[in-house]
DNA sequence: ACTTAGCACTTGGACGTGTTGAGTGCTAAC
DNA sequence: GTTAGCACTCAACACGTCCAAGTGCTAAGT
């Protein structure tokens, strides 16, 4: 009994279930495709697979579906990430070019990649904590209200109202924003409020009450701006891929809404060895995903934020990272540009 | 055959069948309501009011359901809104007096809405058509860069990379902006692109380009920003609603990443004498939203904006439409506050 | 030591049939 | 205008049968 054979075996049932949703038996398979031996001998491999924990049969007289764990080996020893198309690639190019800002990059990204896969595309946000204050902006709205905006080197720009507790006048507010610039320009934003309880800004007297209530409000938006961020599209495709399943899209969307648990889920994903990182079905550790695979990558400087997709553990892999892997590059080479 | 008591079975049908999901008999209906008559007189009043084209039967030998007909004179003649209860009222209260930021208000009230009604919440952003420009900002990111940053006087803040023709020193920018500033500074952000346009802000030669630059930035920023927002929550609940037809739920959530669509449907949405919008079922244009209501209605000033929910024509319709009234209200409240 | 043909066995799904119960419309009496 | 009574309809359910797909096992073949 080849060793080899089997693992063939194993990626045709992996293929074929993928592609007809049902489950595939020994007749089907030497069928469909040219194994060389028979059914006989097919049905024998599958008893050892099934052995082996990598496929099962839903009932007595039905073929076999893959378990996770049959999904797991495809994906890591079996399967060949098979390159896009040249269309796909122009569309892929000539989609992101047009980008301007950062938003419009995260949200032109994401789209992208639902349409390409068919998927649930999410993406998080370039992390903040390495960003840099570039600006800080004191805006007077009201006669004890104050915007306060602060931009982040790489373009994020976060604000946030404080609500002084007196009157402040515009060229006070000015020299304030002087003072503060100095101190924390071109300083980490993750260091923000530390620096700023270390060492406060000096005031007079008069203003401190003012100070106090700035530097809370800059030290909360710091916080906030190196929070992460997730923006998803293709929830629609969720309805497809679940048609026969409809009882689970509701915990899915859920998951989804959920941002905390994309993120934990996401940054908890460890990587293979070409970046990618691939969870298939239980193998995360929320209930309410458990019939469902998350493929991602990271991109941008040091690949630390997450790019990917999530969808039915019957999904096809190759195709899917191979989109995912693509996305991220140009994203990656657009981010740097 | 009182016309009265006509009114009060096709209040007990749509009472019963939004409670029930299920079609409603004369028995059923004579049983659950003391109506004073007996069943075949129900039926009698029943074929009326099928005559009329309020109700159907799905089938020969089933009970009546309402049509969009049945449910649009049951809102406008029927229903009386009930209240909401006083946990429901503080909650309310307590939720949405802890927002600081416009962008965090919008994104309580939604989840809140959401919540309380157990449908899908959507939200539209004030319109900014009315708001003026408060403050301008240039910020050199790279050596052609600019982050050009356009700060209205409701709070809300946009921003766009501007990319130059030409290098610029950082107080040649300072200067730009004090005269890009003097030129708008309270001018309605609508006007901005015509204003631009009209009368050029004046720079020495060797800065023509950059201004023409920076001054399309501006004329985007100004369209983009009083372009019309959405934000929306709860989308799992839709999973619940159509438990039993889980064909009709990707459609719908096409329509709901479509936000063109659903600001177009809001718009479009005539107030009825109390300030509520409601469009049931097929009285919206939209054919994948046929089986959808939305219920809606303005806050803030002018009531130019709107807030409300999105659900199956089989809802609830007056609790819905208190809790989205009050949601509104207190909305209101806190953006006049 | 594998592979293969053959065969008995299992079982979900499709189909046909009968039964039931909720619900209707109609008629005739009140 | 209301009501009791009745014949009728029809989806839903419960069975029973049949069938095709698929399996595991055994014995023979290479």
């Amino acid at each position: 009994m080849s060793e080899v054979r089997r693992l063939e075996v194993l990626r045709a049932i992996v293929e074929d279930y993928v592609h007809s949703r049902e489950p595939v038996g020994s007749k089907a398979l030497v069928d469909r495709h040219s194994l060389g031996v028979s059914s006989a001998t097919i049905r024998n491999d599958m008893a050892a697979l099934e052995e082996d924990g990598l496929i099962v049969a839903p009932h007595t007289s039905a073929g076999r579906i893959p378990t996770d764990k049959g999904y797991r080996l495809f994906v890591d020893r079996i399967s060949d990430v098979k390159p896009l198309s040249a269309p796909e690639r122009r569309a892929i190019q000539k989609l992101l070019d047009g980008a301007d800002d950062l938003d419009d990059v995260m949200e032109r990204t994401v789209r992208l990649l639902s349409q390409l896969t068919n998927q649930v595309a999410v993406i998080q946000y370039p992390q903040l904590g390495a960003a840099k204050v570039r600006h800080i902006e004191f805006v007077l709205l009201a006669p004890r209200r104050v915007l306060v905006v602060l931009i982040a080197d790489n373009g994020k720009v976060d604000q946030h109202v404080a609500v002084l507790p007196m009157d402040v006048a515009e060229d006070a507010l000015a020299t304030l924003r002087t003072a503060f610039l100095a101190a924390l320009s071109g300083k980490p934003l993750a260091g923000v409020p530390h620096r700023l309880k270390a060492s406060p800004v000096p005031a007079e007297p008069a203003h401190a009450g003012i100070v106090d209530e700035l530097s809370a409000s800059l030290a909360q938006l710091a916080a906030a701006s190196s929070e992460e961020r997730i923006l998803m599209a293709g929830t629609a495709n969720l309805a497809r891929s679940t048609v026969d399943f409809p009882l689970s899209i509701g915990p899915i969307l859920e998951a989804l809404e959920e941002q905390v648990v994309l993120l934990q889920l996401l940054s908890e994903m460890h990587q293979d060895a070409h970046g990618m990182s691939v969870s298939i079905g239980r193998e995360n550790p929320y209930g309410s995903l458990a019939e469902t695979s998350v493929v991602a990558t990271g991109y941008g400087p040091g690949a630390t934020a997450k790019v990917g997709i999530l969808g039915p553990t019957r999904m096809d892999y190759p195709t899917t990272m191979a989109a995912v892997r693509a996305v991220a590059r140009y994203l990656s080479r657009i981010l740097a540009g």
